[in-house]
DNA sequence: TCGCAAAGTTAGCTTCTCTAACATATGTTA
DNA sequence: TAACATATGTTAGAGAAGCTAACTTTGCGA
C-alpha cells in the first residue's frame, strides 16, 4: 500500500500564542487560550469517536474545563465543530500549497502533486473531511465554510488553465477542472472506505493520479 | 441543468406489510408496523434536518408513539439509523438495477445509466447517502453495511469486463472500474454541494458521464 | 378460554446542551 | 498604585434526549 504518504503534523496547535513572555506562570484559573485548547480537543475527539461521538463535555474534560466555559468562547456546539472544522481546512490549504512550491509552473505534476495532498488530507484526517463534506455544514450555511470549496475549485482551475495552455478560465478549463476535481474527491472517500474494508487488490495512487491527469488534460474535450 | 433526472418515488413505504385481510381495524395501542414507521419517520427526519438534527424522540412523534417504543425494535438509536440506510441503499440497488434492464448487455450505456441512477440517488436523498458515506457507520462495522459497498462494487466490475472483452475480473478491470466508482462517488458529493453554492457555469451530466466512460474504457491503462 | 409473548405505556435515571448568576484574573486609566 | 471594566473562568440548574425497568394491552396458539 502506497497511498498513505505522510503523516500530517497536526500537533503544536494548543502551544498558546504566548507573545507576551510568560513561560509557566499561567493560573490555574485561566487556561490561557481555551479556545485553540477546545478546537484541538474537538479535532481529536472526532478523529477518534467520529462526529458523532463527540460531546462538548467530552471536549471540556479534555481540556481541563466546566462543562460552561466553552460558552465564553462559541455560541453553541455547532459553532464550534465550524471552527474546527476550519481550522483543519486551513492546514489541508497549506499542506496543499506546500506541496508544489518545489514544482515549476505548467506542469502536470502540479495537479498531481495538489490530488496526491488533497487525497492524503482526507486519509489522515478521516473525521475533518468528513465533517466539511458529510453533510453537516449544508444546513448551517457559514460563508467561510462555503468559500472554500469555490477558493480550492479556483485555484485549481488556475493550474488547469496553465496546463492546458488556456489564458482564461472558460468553459472547458472548468469542465476538466471540475472532472478532476469529482475524481479525486471520490477517490477520497473510497480509498478510505478502501482501507477498513478491501475491496479488490492492490492499487498504485500515484500511477492512477498521473494517468487520470493525462487522460482529463489531453484529450480534446468533444461535446454530443 | 439537467443533472436532475427523476424524483426517486421513496413513498409508500410505510402501508405495513398486510398480507392479512385487517384494512382498517389496527388498534389504537398497536401500530400495525412501528418498525417501518419509525424507519420512514427517521428517513424524513434525516433528509429535513440532516443527520445531526434527528433525534429518537422526533421520530417517535412523528410515528404518534412513546419515546420508549422504537427499543422493542432496535438496540439502540445507531441500529435504528443503519437500519434507515440499509432500507435506502436497497432502494438506491433496485433503482439501479431497473436503470440498466432495457440496456443490452455489453453496452457501455449501461455503465452511463448506472452512473447516472448513482447520482440520482444522492442527489434526491443526500441524507441517506451522506449517512452511508459520510463517515458514521465507519465505527459500527455492520457487516450488512461492509458488504454493501463491496457488492455493488463487484456489480460495476461485471459490467467493466463485458464493455471492454474481459472474461474475468483482472486487475485491470479492477483499476478501470475503481475509476469509474471514483469519478462517480466524487460527482454525487460535489454536485450537490454545487447545487448548494454554483461554484462554475453548466454541466451536462449525461455528456460528461459518457465521455468519462468512453476515456477509462478506451485506453489501454499503461503503467508507469 | 387461558396464558404467553409481542408491543405498547409511564416513570425515572443519567447525560447532554445551554443559560444565569457569581467569581477571579487582566490590564487600562486616573 | 488603586479602582474599575472586561474577559474568562466557576457552580447551579432548567429542559430535552437516550435508554431501562416495570407495568399494561393486545394478538395468537395450545
Amino acid at each position: 500500500m502506497t497511498w498513505i504518504m505522510k503523516k500530517t503534523a497536526a500537533d503544536g496547535i494548543i502551544k498558546a500564542k504566548s507573545t507576551e513572555p510568560d513561560p509557566i506562570s499561567k493560573s490555574a484559573y485561566h487556561h490561557g487560550d481555551l479556545r485553540a485548547g477546545l478546537i484541538e480537543a474537538t479535532r481529536r475527539l472526532v478523529e477518534e469517536r467520529g462526529q458523532h461521538g463527540f460531546s462538548v463535555s467530552d471536549a471540556c474534560r479534555l481540556a481541563g474545563v466546566s462543562t460552561a466555559a466553552p460558552y465564553k468562547h462559541f455560541k453553541d456546539k455547532d459553532e464550534m465543530i465550524v471552527a474546527t472544522v476550519l481550522e483543519g481546512m486551513a492546514r489541508h490549504r497549506a499542506n496543499m500549497l506546500d506541496s508544489i512550491k518545489d514544482i515549476p509552473e505548467g506542469s502536470p505534476m502540479r495537479l498531481k502533486a495538489l490530488g496526491k495532498e488533497y487525497i492524503n488530507f482526507a486519509l489522515n484526517e478521516p473525521g475533518i473531511f468528513r465533517l466539511k463534506f458529510g453533510g453537516f455544514t449544508d444546513k448551517l450555511e457559514d460563508d467561510r465554510l462555503q468559500s472554500y470549496g469555490e477558493q480550492t475549485f479556483g485555484f485549481v482551475l488556475q493550474e488547469v488553465a496553465k496546463c492546458i495552455g488556456e489564458t482564461e478560465i472558460n468553459q472547458d478549463v472548468r469542465d476538466r477542472g471540475f472532472m478532476l476535481w469529482s475524481f479525486v474527491h471520490g477517490l477520497s472517500f473510497l480509498l478510505y472506505d478502501k482501507r477498513l474494508s478491501d475491496m479488490g487488490g492492490d492499487f498504485d495512487l500515484e500511477i492512477v493520479l498521473a494517468d487520470i491527469a493525462k487522460l482529463v488534460l489531453a484529450r480534446k474535450y468533444e461535446r454530443g
